[in-house]
DNA sequence: CGTTATCTTGACCGTCGTCAAACAGGGTGG
DNA sequence: CCACCCTGTTTGACGACGGTCAAGATAACG
């Protein structure tokens, strides 16, 4: 579980046991608990084994943004493990099963085993990365690319982490919560969704999303992996 | 000039000298020379001793989006330091003379010696928060907000760097740069500047910016220094 | 079943993009 | 010094993408 993502990022040995020795706690949590708070000074580093989480801030004026979505697998406080005070919140989508380890340990160990230290700092490159595409995605494509692009997005990834049947997969996320990490409103999410819908580049009931013109929606979304920096295995 | 951001980033004692041991050349590039390219296998690690630079990706149909800018004293190529192709490009915005290190030999460094390791990766999480804030004013302020906060960031950055004299500061980038760093059109950025000095929120001439109202733009820039992690000095 | 959250749809409006032209400034070369 | 050009700034008219408001439909849940 936690070793999962560790080898995500980069292959470590027998410190897999090291990793496995470390102790933590299991918790659920319930949909939409707060995992960090921003001011907070972080004391633990939570890793998610299922259910999805996000990341958010809000502005003066009380509007959100989703600024990155965590599925099954995923650590969630890497990006806080050296920075004394929280600058976002992370919240669960579901309901989710966290285990929580202490914060100075998991430290001490990135210190003393270089290759989980490197496989920690990869995880964050990587995350940088997605960080970079959601700039890009936000600031510079329409509506319709713009939440193709995310759809991608999501399947790829879940796909890699071994999470979804080929056909398809169940959004975790209203169309409130989608347009929260598209800059977009849900009504504007609605009417996009519909319109990918009527082009036949996406089929759904429900939450349920399936992709029977997979290559003409990545084509659309202008959707490349190369971000995602899936090879990036060994090093 | 190296040491100068290792330090900004956490304390370090006399690996100083390792850092400053490390071979570099020196060289000076054009305004728009491109230091990394989207492809790349990276070799070599960039850091800005002077001038100005920017990260940017685009997209298929040839929009381009600034993702970040780079003040004088930053290193350039940690957002690639563990990654074995790049992702977005790396550009110069003005004349800027650049120090090059070999990847590899950076690398062993952070490795062997844990306080530069550890000044690193501060370096690249608070990079990772301002990528997030970002998304946030992209994905959620509206034109006047946005460009408010960039001048606010971009400023209290300088500041921060010794930069700056106080009273404003010259913006090293066209009204063309500024719209893809914010997501919107030259055209519209023109508008919103006028509307802010129209306003009495920042006054100018040419491309030097002052800000004879500092606390009104800061509250319409919606501005909090707290995901700059200006206090993560030490560790 | 009633209550609530979410989805869906329509009408209307505003911010921002598009297109185009005029204008200013800084080089360069005659 | 002036003609010339190039890049960048400024302005206007117009249109569209997406936001706002509000109501109704649907599904989830106790």
């Amino acid at each position: 579980m936690v070793r999962k993502l560790e080898t995500h990022a980069a292959l470590s040995e027998d410190d897999r046991r090291a990793l496995m020795a470390l102790p933590y706690t299991l918790r659920v949590y319930e949909p939409s608990s707060y995992l960090v708070r921003e001011g907070d000074a972080p004391e633990q580093c939570a890793v998610l084994l299922s259910g999805f989480a996000y990341r958010q801030k809000q502005t003066g004026s009380g509007m959100r943004q989703i600024v990155s979505l965590h599925i099954p697998g995923e650590p969630l406080d890497f990006q806080h493990l050296f920075l004394d005070v929280a600058d976002h919140n992370v919240q669960t989508l579901t309901r989710a099963e966290i285990a929580t380890i202490s914060r100075v340990a998991l430290r001490e160990l990135a210190r003393s085993r270089a290759s989980i230290g490197h496989a920690i700092f990869v995880n964050t490159l990587v995350e940088a990365s997605i960080f970079r595409e959601w700039i890009l995605n936000i600031g510079r494509r329409d509506a319709r690319s713009r939440l193709a692009h995310f759809l991608c997005e999501f399947a790829i990834r879940l796909d890699m982490q071994g999470v979804v049947d080929a056909s398809g997969y169940e959004l975790p996320m209203s169309q409130e919560q989608l347009g929260d990490a598209l800059g977009l409103t849900a009504v504007h999410v609605n009417r996009t969704i519909k319109s990918l819908e009527a082009d036949g580049l996406i089929s759904r009931n429900r939450r349920r999303i399936s992709f029977p013109r997979w290559e003409a929606l990545r084509e659309l979304a202008d959707f490349s992996s190369r971000y995602l920096h899936l090879t990036q295995q060994a090093s």
